[in-house]
DNA sequence: TCATTAAAGTTAT
DNA sequence: ATAACTTTAATGA
């Protein structure tokens, strides 16, 4: 989901440039912005107890995010984190929710993505909480290549690192590393230079 | 089955 | 060069 950034400009939004690890909002922070990825990346997380990461979303050019909060009087469940140089689009809160009364279409949008997100996430925690390393993982990676256009085995290159898909699926770095391993010798996935292609 | 710790090899900046 | 990432192995819950 994505605003064409005229539209933004053409109301009042503003941009940003971020280094890899500043943060564009904090957890308990509260939401006063709709977001939108220009460039780069950035990684929406957590923390727990005893300080282990868990990443909710990785979200790269034209993704937008910050939004779903706009609409509940609540404050940011996570963070959001830069993973590289990045440019940021924003529009505060009633500029953008202004927009949306203006543009029935625009709102059907935001409502299908919102939707779509709430269904992944529900996929996506099912999964974790109730199956083993090599399932999880699958799933991890299955979630992201559902974007891609060509959905033939072994042509989606996974995008990002081993401590990045562990993060996501709620595993260390080393048990993923030796499952991604196990995957590639039961034929699941293939590695090349690196690289994880499912 | 998976996490933790430690150590070392590889790649990117 | 130095940091970031990947891999293997040993050990323990």
């Amino acid at each position: 989901m994505s605003i064409k950034i005229e539209i933004l400009h053409s109301i009042g939004a503003t941009e940003e440039d971020y280094n890899p690890g500043d943060y564009i909002f904090r957890e308990n922070g509260s939401p006063q912005f709709y977001y939108q990825v220009i460039t780069g990346e950035i990684k929406l997380n957590n923390y727990n107890i005893e300080g282990k990461e868990f990443i909710q979303n990785i979200l790269t050019d034209m993704d937008a995010f910050g939004e779903s909060m706009l609409f509940a009087e609540k404050v940011y469940p996570m963070n959001a984190i830069a993973l590289s140089k990045c440019t940021i689009i924003k529009v505060c809160k009633h500029k953008f929710l202004k927009l949306l009364d203006q543009n029935p279409l625009l709102y059907q949008n935001v409502c299908k993505s919102l939707s779509e997100r709430l269904y992944r996430k529900f996929v996506l925690m099912q999964k974790i909480s109730c199956h083993n390393a090599s399932e999880r993982l699958k799933e991890v990676i299955e979630l992201m290549k559902r974007d891609q256009t060509d959905q033939a085995p072994f042509t989606y290159e996974v995008p990002i690192t081993r401590q990045q898909l562990a993060s996501r699926a709620g595993l260390c770095l080393e048990t993923t590393i030796r499952t991604i391993k196990k995957m590639e010798r039961e034929k699941l996935l293939r590695i090349h230079n690196r690289k994880i292609l499912y």
